[in-house]
DNA sequence: AATCTTACCCGCCAAG
DNA sequence: CCCTTGGCGGGTAAGA
């Protein structure tokens, strides 16, 4: 929620809006629960909490996070105050959502009676059981349902979620940029993220497009990557293009130069190498080339770019 | 900054 | 009839 917060923030147009309709910030993130006292969590990490939600009104966005080890004994045993007051945020409009287990808890009120849900698989089975009013879709990553799509329930993956969040309040730019950075900066930690993961979820209907996408952030580094990208996919251009353009939004080179840009701010952020070798590493040959276009995308200089944001990225990986 | 090559994009239109 | 595809041709801008 603190990245939706800030997708929300940086989108401008959004961010003009909430702040014409209100003089404080819209999007705070807090923690809530019965009282302020410190919850244990798993690992043996204590959370405090904000604030009770009691005290708590309304709010926009409900989240609940996957509880470990969830059981028939500790949903026999839920909190009927947060269940309650859950139910009422959510018929004064909020949106809910859970990932994971926490999906169990959203089946457990009974707001997803003759909807649809998804879960982690390690919790089909219990889903089924106890909830068979529910219709769990556990192929899916992400499913939306309720009047509204004010319901919200993911498999497992905090960033699907998030990234549907982000593109639903900030827009669907916003989340594939984000979605880009991540990327990215998880590949560089060697971490998986698929990256069709969040496609899935960003009404990308196009499989083969998605495919081309996945291929496209492996090898955006080749010269003529676009036309390559047609032969790997077996379409012809033109319907390559057209396809494309219309599953993401931007044309083959211009989501391609995005990658490129992407990926050397990244250098830029957390390496001393030269402006020069980053721009060959991310595919270009001719650095004054590069330099244009990394100062058309972002408004800055490589140079300038690298002054203000060293260090940073560092510090929002903790 | 100027120049050159060609990769890429897209409107148009016929065909499946 | 609607929708998608694919070839053509030419203009634009990507990139050396």
């Amino acid at each position: 929620l603190s990245l939706l917060y800030r997708a929300v923030q940086s989108s401008t147009e959004q961010y003009r809006a909430v702040q014409s309709s209100t003089e404080q910030s819209v999007f705070k993130t807090k923690i809530v629960s019965t009282t302020r006292d410190p919850v244990a969590c798993f690992a043996g990490i204590n959370i405090f909490p904000h604030q009770s939600i009691f005290d708590l009104q309304n709010t926009d966005i409900i989240y609940f996070s996957p509880v470990a080890k969830l059981s028939d004994e500790i949903l026999d045993h839920k909190n009927q105050e947060i269940m309650t007051w859950v139910r009422k945020m959510y018929q004064q409009g909020a949106t809910v959502c859970a990932s994971g287990s926490g999906s169990l808890i959203l089946a457990e009120m009974g707001l997803l009676d003759g909807l649809e849900a998804t879960t982690h698989w390690t919790y089909v089975d219990i889903y089924r059981r106890r909830y068979p009013q529910v219709i769990l879709c556990e192929n899916r990553t992400l499913v939306q349902t309720g009047e509204g799509q004010k319901l919200v329930t993911t498999s497992g993956a905090w960033q699907d979620l998030v990234l549907y969040l982000i593109a639903r309040y900030a827009g669907t730019e916003a989340a594939i940029q984000i979605a880009k950075i991540f990327l990215i900066q998880w590949n560089l930690d060697n971490l998986e993220l698929s990256f069709a993961s969040f496609q899935d979820n960003l009404q990308n209907s196009d499989a083969l497009i998605q495919t081309a996408q996945k291929w496209l952030a492996q090898n955006f580094h080749q010269p003529n990557v676009v036309s390559a990208a047609v032969h790997v996919s077996g379409l012809t251009s033109r319907t390559f293009n057209r396809r494309f353009k219309q599953a993401t939004g931007f044309t083959p080179i211009a989501y391609t130069q995005n990658l490129r840009i992407e990926q050397a701010k990244i250098h830029l952020e957390i390496t001393d190498k030269p402006i020069d070798a980053i721009g060959a590493a991310v595919g270009y040959e001719d650095s004054s080339f590069f330099r244009l276009l990394f100062q058309r995308v972002t408004g800055l200089t490589p140079s300038a770019y690298r002054r203000k944001f060293k260090g940073s990225v560092a510090n929002n990986v903790t």
